[in-house]
DNA sequence: CTTAATAGTTAACAAGGGTTAACTATATCA
DNA sequence: TGATATAGTTAACCCTTGTTAACTATTAAG
């Protein structure tokens, strides 16, 4: 078996677990708090960008800015969201994260990684040192394959 | 720095850029196909499972029983699945996917493993060999950890 | 044989979250 | 200044997909 056949399929075997691990960590968090796909997606593409008008979150998660106000309008409610008028073009509402919403978000992806801590402890020193090396090393070669896309939006926008 | 926390480091890291290439592929077409979570939710447990009655998928996907027949219902008529009397049991319905059911779940686990083969190709043959060696190691581990999950459930069950 | 339990379907209904159309407020251009 | 474009909201509507309740068919138990 040539070498690249063996390192593929280690990585796809890795992929399935990481899998199982993770998203089942995160998506057992989101059932939690009770959020649907789309307002998940909008919650982390603030906090990504600090802020942004109600349009362009519309335009990023694919659905219209009439869906986008009412979006904004429930997170308002339920006090993750704070929307405020731009003070440059006052037609604008800024929207951004309460502390709460920020929370909520950050406990997401502590919940994404919690198994990491687990996995950690099974390893010796030195072996822990050895694979940081090699993961790093994939790190960065994934890194360059270009067109490095943003994961928010493709995760959570809104499916035709 | 303790190797505890470079190892954890280099993982956190790992799992991230792993998010955006592995994920966005797989929900990208999961986008394309039109399907809705529940819907993929049902179609891989099904997959995994080779058959099963109609309750057990409401059971599995956390919703009542005629929401479970409904969904059925509806991949039924997209011929994605199949439905047909258990002979010893009567009263059960066995549920099973059809060529064209089974080929849509399998380009979607293509789908989420595509960009592996790009990685692949920027290491070089020794490389490739190590990097493979590491990532058994943490395969290993980490089905070790106990209380291996099913992706299917958590990752696609309803929400409450 | 009658009664109770189980698998599944059907019907009526509700909530979430999308759409288009119409409107308001602000900004820009000629 | 007047016409037009842009950001956002509101309203009316619709589909998906969940729920509960009522029903049928089959099996199991006394």
């Amino acid at each position: 078996m040539p070498n690249s056949k063996i390192f593929n399929q280690a990585l796809t075997e890795w992929v399935h677990v990481f899998m199982r691990r993770s998203m089942q960590a995160f998506t057992r968090w989101m059932n939690e708090v009770g959020l649907s796909r789309t307002q998940i997606g909008a919650l982390m593409r603030i906090y990504n960008q600090g802020h942004c008008p109600v349009t362009s979150i519309g335009n990023e998660l694919g659905i219209t800015t009439p869906a986008a106000s009412q979006l904004v309008d429930r997170l308002v409610q339920m006090d993750l969201l704070e929307r405020s008028e731009d003070l440059e073009d006052r037609r604008v509402k800024v929207v951004t994260l309460t502390e709460a919403g920020k929370e909520l978000i950050q406990e997401g992806f502590m919940a994404k990684n919690e198994w990491i801590n687990d996995l950690t402890a099974t390893f010796s020193d030195d072996e822990q040192l050895a694979l940081a090396a090699s993961l790093n090393t994939m790190v960065e070669a994934a890194n360059q394959l270009g067109e490095d896309p943003e994961l928010i939006p493709e995760l959570f926008g809104h499916r035709m």
